[in-house]
RNA sequence: GUGGGUGUAGCUCAGUUGGUUAGAGCACCAGAUUGUGAUUCUGGGGGUCGCGGGUUCAAGUCCCGUUACCCACCCCA
């Protein structure tokens, strides 16, 4: 392996054929759940202006802090633009320029595709990964805050999770119920700050909310008797959280009210969830979503409540890696595609172009994995690579077979060959290749 | 950004207290008489031992630096 070798950019990797295959198979439960759902694929581009992000994020929030790929502008007076860290931003704006306040308010959206985040890669954590997320714009009916729940869920009991799914709910309250409690919070805080971590201290300004979930031990002893956001709500509010609450039991959920949970990004209003799956351990969230009232009207649309989830797919990797999913046949359908069906060996050099020629009929004719080889290979050595392939058919000619208007089919599994007219050839394989 | 671990062929790894041309398995390629896939056999390609410096008569093996990857912290999906 030398050293100059060019590798792969940090914290991003190739997935081969046969990795790639887990993750469609991931992208493929996922859309086949938006179907069941009703939500709708949108595609926007991979990177956006960076005050985007910067709007949408808040400035303090550590992804837009010192987590973004940012391109320089080119011109003088042109706009930095920064790869997607996450894809609710991008989603608001494509909301509002595509004029849905006004024309189509009301949207049930998906999206599928990489993420960029400037962070030193660790397990479950990279520099590009994919997310699976869905937002819905245009009503604040609490039955949709439980409905993306439920779709989350779904989502991972359908790659064979089990039961032990947790869900953790809680509620950051409307910005006016924040505004008041950030401003008790500080009052509180400000009489031990001395005695906290220094990380505690630095975010004591621009964040106290993530005081709260300082891993510290000396913090947290320090955080007895903190005042409530719950104490802060407005009526609205709390009639929202419940509601949802009593939704998702409707649907069948056991959400876990945990009013520890602080979502980091500025957007969340009302509604913050993760999904937990507590047999991994610490690093057991698969899964963070909530709602964001403000945030179409903070890309400068028109006011639009809004709420969705985020699912990063390298997390679920490594979590179904742990628990032993996906199951192997799980993943039959998609080996399938890689699978040689049909191998056609050429014996002669005066055979090669007619063989290519059949293969090239056979998938004009809607055959699938149809191979040859372009190795100029020995006729025993074709043989050895169609057995490795797995074909199950092996379509032979060589003078003897062209001079009589034959194609020589052999059964792999049963090493059984027959010559076969050159018009009947594509309904005998059919019939072989269906056993 | 901070801390720890690792770095020998494509992959998984051996390499004895520093000592002759650096090894194995798997994978790959070719051959074992004239047009056919098991197993087997034979042969072959492929590594400046991450990189740079130092110690030494001598370094893959010791020391320093550097880089890459992995893991943890921060934060998050």
């Amino acid at each position: 392996m030398a050293s100059d070798a060019y590798q792969s950019p940090r914290g991003t990797r190739d997935l081969f054929p046969e990795e790639l295959i887990r993750v469609r198979y991931l992208e493929e439960t996922a859309r086949k759940l938006a179907r069941a759902f009703h939500y709708h694929e949108i595609r926007t581009p991979l990177f956006e202006e960076t005050r985007l992000f910067t709007r949408s994020l808040g400035e303090t929030s550590d992804v837009v802090d010192k987590e973004m790929f940012t391109v320089p502008p080119r011109a003088e007076g042109g706009a930095p633009y920064s790869f997607r860290p996450e894809g609710t931003a991008s989603a608001a704006r494509a909301y509002v320029q595509g004029g849905c306040p006004t024309s189509a308010p009301f949207q049930k959206w998906f999206y599928l595709g990489p993420m960029f985040r400037y962070e030193r890669p660790q397990k479950g954590r990279e520099r590009q990964f994919t997310q699976f997320g869905v937002e819905v714009f245009g009503a604040q009916n609490p039955v949709l805050d439980a409905e993306v729940v439920d779709f989350a869920l779904r989502f991972f009991e359908n790659l064979g999770f089990g039961p032990e799914l947790e869900v953790r709910v809680n509620t950051m309250g409307d910005p006016n119920d924040r505004v008041r409690w950030k401003a008790q919070l500080q009052d509180f805080f400000s009489d031990s700050l001395a005695g906290r971590c220094s990380d505690c201290q630095e975010r004591f300004d621009r964040n106290p909310f993530r005081l709260l979930d300082c891993k510290v031990e000396k913090c947290q002893n320090l955080n007895e008797g903190v005042p409530s956001l719950r104490g802060q709500l407005a009526e609205e509010s709390t009639a929202h959280h419940e509601e949802f609450l009593a939704t998702l039991e409707a649907l069948g959920h056991k959400p876990q009210d945990d009013p520890s949970i602080v979502r980091g990004l500025d957007y969340y209003t009302r509604t913050v969830f993760e999904i937990h799956y507590p047999p991994l351990g610490a690093r057991s969230a698969l899964c963070g979503g909530g709602r964001y009232d403000g945030l179409v009207e903070e890309v400068g649309g028109a006011s639009t409540p809004a709420v969705g989830f985020a699912i990063g797919f390298t997390a679920t990797e490594i979590a179904m890696a742990e628990v032993g999913l996906p199951k192997p046949e799980t993943l039959e359908p998609f080996q399938q595609e890689l699978q040689t069906q049909v191998y056609c060996v050429a014996v002669g050099e005066e055979d090669r172009k007619p063989i290519a020629k059949l293969a090239s009929d056979l998938r004009a004719a809607g055959v699938m994995g149809v191979d040859l080889d372009y190795r100029n290979k020995s006729v025993k050595a074709q043989l050895k690579e169609a057995a490795k392939s797995g074909a199950l058919a092996v379509a032979l000619l060589g003078p003897d077979e062209r001079a009589a208007g034959y194609v020589c089919l052999r059964n792999m599994k049963t090493r059984e060959e027959n010559k076969i007219p050159e018009s009947d050839f594509l309904p005998e394989l059919l019939n072989l290749l269906k056993e």
